[in-house]
DNA sequence: TTCGTTTGTCGTCAATTGACGAATTAATAA
DNA sequence: TTATTAATTCGTCAATTGACGACAAACGAA
């Protein structure tokens, strides 16, 4: 809480300069998902950094000439945009697995950069943070989605272990929960309603499809329709907690898991409706 | 996972010696969860502990001669294991809000004791996490509800609903799940398997007792019972996590909400169980 | 080549932070 | 009261860690 209040405000008129400059270029990039960045880790890095960081830094010197496509070093002499992608992409990775408080030390040796040079792409480490979270957990939504749920031309059934399946997969991966986790639990409020809003949106499609097909009227209560529809999504947000979070062993493939949650919703369906209307 | 390897190996002969007699009286304080402690919160501590740490320590020549059971002070010389107790108690909260990496001053401030007295209960950081730990996450599962399951006497509808009405509330807290939570993404091994087998257990005697009940035999294949099991075992983690991870505001009282995914379950049972072995 | 621009690094500061030796103070027994 | 024991604090060390000023090296246009 007390941690990322202060936020840097631009005294290198240098720095200012190029980041202001760059920045609009950056503008039309938001949602570029790193198209061209393929340093994914820097090789090295074995775990302990103990070793009294002397004879460290070995990297300048032994990028040579070379650096043809198949390397993938990460320190040549990028241009701003392609560098700034470059560490977005590794920070996602380097905050999912080490916490919002990794240092931003390991974060440069990953890159394959000076510790320095992070800060002129990001003010602070908060804001580095933020654009994290901004590409990463905001952006793994897809909008299609919604179309492909409401194709009334495919069965519910279908629509539903599409979705899921599709969710699971890119969505509900260890990169991205780890984040949304670490994030919620740093209640550090970076867009936080979005989040629910958007999942609001797909429940509701959810429950309005399978009624509609199954030919039944919802409930009036939006609270009470989102809770019938959590029955199948938080059972299956649930599912990638236990594999992502927990660790869990689990035997069943994640078709199969998909594909019994979303026949087991169909099948007691009905009854839900029936049960939450009685209530 | 750099973070906590250094094993403090007790160099000073003094508190070796009343930490290892005092030891010994704990073994049945294991569980006695915080009995008579009294000590929450320590009154002060708004939230910017930015104040320049001049002035603050005004706390020891504030507890007079007064500290009547009425004025929760914390610091006032306590026995070794009431301290321990009630430390254990603070440092609960604190790492459940404020992450393992927490600090160790700050956690002493919320106890109102120096920070260097946290080192006669417990060598390290660590040791004082998995302590947490151990006394809060594991403990905070009933042999019980093993008992209350299986109580045929009783509808299964009655069962589940008592158990996870009393597993929300009791075991499901903010404080629990936090923790857990803090803990699996840091990786942090401290009884691992545990909870996966209390679980597991659960999942099992659910799936069997409701199976009696309904009369239809159950499938071989442990995952898949687990799994189908988890549908409502699940839903109900879920709807825990929304509620105090990403602080959803949930309209629905918890009541509301157990019941109504209960009898969800049960409606969708026999389907279930038909769909599953189709499969 | 030459010079301005941009990318990048070195070294360092100040605040944190886990850990602990040594001294201080309260409770208890003699 | 006095001596002994146990609880508690002060002050400090060494390693971290976010941030940044100053300087060096690559690049590109004239």
């Amino acid at each position: 809480m007390t941690k990322f209040l202060v936020h840097a405000t631009f005294k290198s008129s240098l720095d200012e300069k190029s980041f202001a400059r760059a920045r609009r270029g950056l503008l039309c990039n938001i949602k570029g998902v790193a198209s061209d960045v393929m340093v994914k880790n820097n090789g090295c890095e074995g775990d302990n950094v103990q070793a009294k960081s002397t004879a460290a830094r070995g990297a300048p010197k032994a990028r040579g000439t070379g650096n043809k496509p198949g390397s993938p070093q990460g320190s040549v002499r990028m241009p701003f945009n392609k560098r700034r992608a470059q560490i977005l992409d590794v920070a996602t990775d380097f905050f999912a697995e080490n916490g919002l408080t990794g240092q931003t030390r390991q974060l440069a040796e990953k890159c394959g950069i000076s510790q320095r040079l992070l800060y002129r792409f990001f003010p602070t480490k908060e804001d580095l943070l933020k654009e994290v979270y901004n590409q990463e957990i905001l952006g793994a939504f897809k909008a299609v989605w919604f179309v492909d749920l409401q194709d009334r031309s495919r069965p519910v059934s279908e629509r539903l272990e599409a979705f899921y399946r599709d969710y699971l997969q890119s969505t509900l991966t260890r990169k991205w929960l780890r984040l949304l986790l670490y994030a919620s639990l740093a209640e550090a409020n970076m867009a936080p309603d979005y989040i629910a809003a958007i999942i609001m949106q797909v429940l509701e499609v959810v429950m309005r499809e399978v009624a509609h097909e199954k030919g039944v009227s919802l409930p009036e209560e939006p609270a009470l329709l989102h809770e019938m529809a959590w029955t199948l999504h938080g059972a299956i947000s649930h599912y990638a907690i236990r594999r992502h979070i927990y660790q869990s062993s689990l035997s069943l493939s994640e078709d199969q898991v998909v594909s019994m949650h979303v026949r087991v919703f169909l099948a007691g369906f009905g009854d839900m409706i029936d049960v939450c209307r009685g209530d």
